[in-house]
DNA sequence: TCTTTACCTTGACTTATGTCAAGTTTTGGT
DNA sequence: ACCAAAACTTGACATAAGTCAAGGTAAAGA
């Protein structure tokens, strides 16, 4: 049990809890083991609880009737999902998978909506996920309405850059075809997009490494959606 | 200030809550009055604190650095904004401005924060709020991505008819070209898909009223994202 | 009521991106 | 190391939707 208690301190909505209280909530947590590939809850399903990822990643996506994919979100370590659920009563609105070889920990919707109508300092931080997920996906929907293809590319190039931290390389975590459906396209457009972009300098690209070369250029993509042209 | 009580227990985050606890929040609300086209907030500006809808409309929206607007939500009365600011510590991320004679009621964050720390009941409704934002801005991204406009229109009428109730003529509760802005597009772009949708007897547009001649057909483009042809 | 302004519509044109199809490269399993 | 299955790339083409521009309609204020 107590091998949880370091996975916890290291996620978002329970960072900053004193450990008797993490304690408490290791005590409720499952652990669950996935493979690749491995579905852990339909568009539909009763949302009986939620999970955070200890190992792994997962996405989050939405199926159009025709069978589209579209990628919401790829959960890594620390990161929780399926709250959504437990909150609204509602079933699942969504589908999660597991992307990699993954560890995640459920928690019971009762389990956890009478831990945190005791903790008012978690409540705060579930609040605090939350808002902080609203404000990325407004970003989002900004990018899917007001830019084009290649700025919302050079956009997730400079947050990854960011996120990575590792000068000017970074590694894409997810593949191709679905960074394709993460930023709304397909993959035909992001390999061209890609193609322009290697062409003009922007960028350098080995497989799933790519290298910022312009980084000026790429903001001013990132910010004005377009080529300037 | 009793007035605030019969507003506060029509809102979704206060709904349900006893009539002691509403008094508590009615006497640190602030009424704000403001006329159609007065701005709320900006973004960046300091979110030191979130608002409620009395009475009016209140659009908030992002601007593209070439001053295109994209709204992101309408709301009306018992509708909170601006909360996530509240919860993230981070300055507002969008703008706000009442496009209707507006009726506000402002909470400082300092009290808010108190309060929700004090009153379990609260921020389980607070996160149930934010959680049904959530996920309607999932249904927007999924919308965004996999449909087309007249797709979206669709889905809007659908939703607008709903929500209004009465029968199947729905009144607009904004502008077209604001209409348009909410649903990813251009007044020119919206205008073609009401003219080919009243011109498939879809349905008929007398200004703002809509009134829906094909429910079904209109179920399918909201689903498929796509005429069927 | 008249006039001005904002809103809406329509046309001609351009373009980004989706679709379909055929290769090529990379990856993972045996 | 080999082979099969994914993943990726490239080309030709179709089209939804954006841009620019002009005209019409409706609403608001004098």
């Amino acid at each position: 049990m107590d091998k949880y208690l370091k996975i916890l301190s290291n996620t978002s909505i329970f960072s900053g809890l004193p450990e008797d209280q993490l304690e408490k909530i290791s005590s409720i947590a499952l652990g669950r083991h996935l493979q690749k590939g491995e579905s852990i809850f339909s568009e539909g399903d009763d949302g009986n609880g939620f999970f955070i990822v200890a190992s792994g990643l997962v996405k989050i996506y939405k199926l159009s009737p025709e069978g589209k994919e579209h990628i919401l979100h790829v959960f890594g370590p620390g990161e929780p999902f399926g709250e959504v659920a437990v909150f609204t009563g509602q079933p699942f609105p969504a589908n999660a998978e597991a992307i990699a070889k993954s560890h995640l920990l459920f928690f019971q919707k009762s389990d956890f909506v009478r831990l945190i109508s005791e903790t008012p300092s978690l409540s705060l931080n579930m609040l605090a996920v939350l808002s902080l997920r609203l404000r990325q996906f407004a970003v989002k929907i900004e990018n899917l309405s007001l830019k084009e293809v290649p700025g919302r590319l050079a956009g997730y190039l400079l947050y990854l850059a960011d996120k990575q931290g590792s000068g000017d390389t970074v590694q894409l975590i997810i593949s191709k075809g679905q960074l394709a459906s993460l930023l709304g396209t397909i993959p035909e457009t992001l390999s061209r997009v890609f193609a322009k972009m290697a062409d003009q300098d922007l960028i350098q690209v080995k497989g799933r490494a790519i290298t910022i070369l312009n980084r000026e250029e790429l903001e001013f993509l990132a910010k004005h959606g377009k080529d300037l042209s």
